[in-house]
DNA sequence: AATGAATGAGGGTTCATTCAT
DNA sequence: GATGAATGAACCCTCATTCAT
């Protein structure tokens, strides 16, 4: 039972309100180019009462920005056992697929480096300590150094972002499920199967 | 040689001061938060100046991205033969980050996503085609579907891009050729090694 | 009542503040020589607020000519029956001149020309309008072609402005009802008597 | 014979040209709205150049509506002798009308209000002074006091520039000569008869 | 005499933020 | 808590004018 006075309850249905018209808002117009009047409008609230809930517009972009990534790890937990296995790990990327196919504007916000500078920085480390939170094996403390596990994030995290900005944009016939496999792929192989069908001479390496 | 006036030859030098200068400024404040008095009093211009030879921020800056990628792709071409080999791709890849080392700034600028959604995505695009020409081998058109190889390209891309912008922001001790390697290692074997380093359990595949 | 907030009384009477700032300084300075900020300073306002209540300068110009011109007509109204007389139009005549006195600035801006090409030639058609309205007479449509009206309207209006605008700068020592006389008697009788006393020669028309 | 170097015939050529190109170009978008740079540019002359031959625009304009005026002068002069008749004042009126519609352009800028606030009074001025010129006979000083004829000239040239601008916009099919003599019939005669036909009780009076 | 690159004051306008109600 | 009128700093951009060539 949440003991809420009615107070308390209009208080809170009016910030999430603000949210959800400013993921919207922001989405389709951009970061830069929405004012916080246009989030007002759309969450038909008045101008001041923006500043009752958020310091600024920034603000509001960093919980939408958290939010998604609380939602998003709450999506792939449950594919990540602590003895966890690639089959498991192919799992979690189909689900990150799946979440960005239900959430293309606030993916795009979160990862689409729309935001401020400072948002964008936030976002591609929250992304990328994601990543290592997917890939980390619980006991191997040590096996791999952490400089290694963070090129290795980094690589993991520009590769599928860019993958999954490209796709919600158009996603050119493709399934989420074959965008997983196609990223699993990439990162367990590497192209050497792509890179020979191109033809490319391998004897000088 | 130069068929210049003075005149004009006065007028080249103006601009360049003021690519010069919003190259630094930007790249230090970020593009949104450049203004085009930033820029003008960075390169002792008066600000109608500015306006006799840009149309606007956006303009100058589309000049900046764009004489960025005509540079790389000079620096990079060299080593890209018709008929070209992995080895050859391997030293372009340590070219790009020579490249990115010795200018920090503009390559910010060219993929640290600070600029507007219009340039950046123009950017996006310019890089993406950058990396199709540099896995483009003649000869083998049709072996891999156009699907398939813009698929590569912003695989490659997106991980190339972060990785570099994540070792010009702070180079972890990691030379040029270092980076190259590792990003050229990844993209041709996968993360295989790393992966079962790591002691992630493979059998269930 | 006013059955206005406080809130809504607030906002009415910061407009009334721009506009009458406006009436004063444009007809001082001239409308394409006053900015939007010696307007506001004059009103004791800040530059933003005038947007709030404006689109732009030609804006609040619009209503103070509107507001002129509907203000004249209620001071001319009451002389105008259904079948009017020439002794009533004389009377309107006469208010139009004590109405110009009361209110040079603004007479000044509606009709001196001071304003844009577009708002003068707003001005110039409520004047002719205004005129024709004045010597309008019920029932005989007809008898005066429209375009012999327009003619005489324009005929009238020009008259009258000039006159006006030139009593206003230096009345001369002449009272409203004296310019208006005048004014008057050259419309209906035109200027024969002041001709001759000038000795022209008749003879050879 | 205009003894004059080839030097000198080209600066008075430039002139000419800067002249004629304003008169254009301010006739087509109206004083305010034009710049210095479009009536170089339509001169086919440098920028500077415009400061070597006027002090600014507003110098320009000054000697376009002096020459305008001196031309309309020498047009109507040769009808007015010593002893004037009305006949020869009624000719000169055709000659005016005549005159605004070969010179549309010109006219308009002259009396058409569209300069700044101080040209326009020059150019009323002129125009008032102008109109005493048309109505002066000589010999006949004192018997009309300054003022009145002051006050005649006011209202004739009111009359005939709102006429002859109504006219120029929209000739509504009337030839120079009907406009003039409608002019000059109201001037003479005044409206009584337009205005008993508009069935005005006079009997008041 | 002619050029046109450079100047910089000043214009209009937007918008994040405050605060009295 | 909610409102929205008011604020004013900051922006982009234009344009009359200067001056070295």
């Amino acid at each position: 039972m949440t003991d809420l006075t009615r107070h308390e309850r209009r208080k809170l249905d009016t910030r999430r309100r603000l949210l959800e018209a400013a993921r919207q808002v922001i989405a389709a117009r951009g970061y830069e180019a929405t004012g916080v009047l246009d989030i007002t409008e759309a969450a038909d609230v008045s101008k001041g009462t923006f500043y009752l809930h958020f310091k600024d517009k920034e603000d509001l972009t960093r919980v939408l920005i958290h939010e998604g990534f609380e939602e998003l790890r709450q999506r792939v937990d449950p594919y990540l056992t602590a003895n966890r296995t690639l089959g498991q790990i192919k799992e979690a990327i189909r689900a990150v697929f799946h979440y960005s196919a239900e959430n293309r504007d606030l993916f795009r916000l979160m990862l689409g480096h729309q935001a401020s500078a400072e948002l964008n920085l936030m976002a591609i480390n929250y992304y990328a300590e994601f990543v290592e939170h997917l890939l980390r094996q619980e006991g191997t403390a040590g096996r791999t150094s952490a400089l290694q596990s963070e090129l290795v994030a980094q690589f993991v995290a520009g590769a599928g972002v860019r993958l999954g900005l490209w796709w919600i944009e158009d996603d050119h016939g493709l399934s989420p499920d074959e965008m997983a496999d196609f990223l699993f792929q990439f990162l367990t192989e590497g192209m050497s199967n792509v890179i020979s069908v191109a033809g490319l001479d391998t004897g000088t390496l």
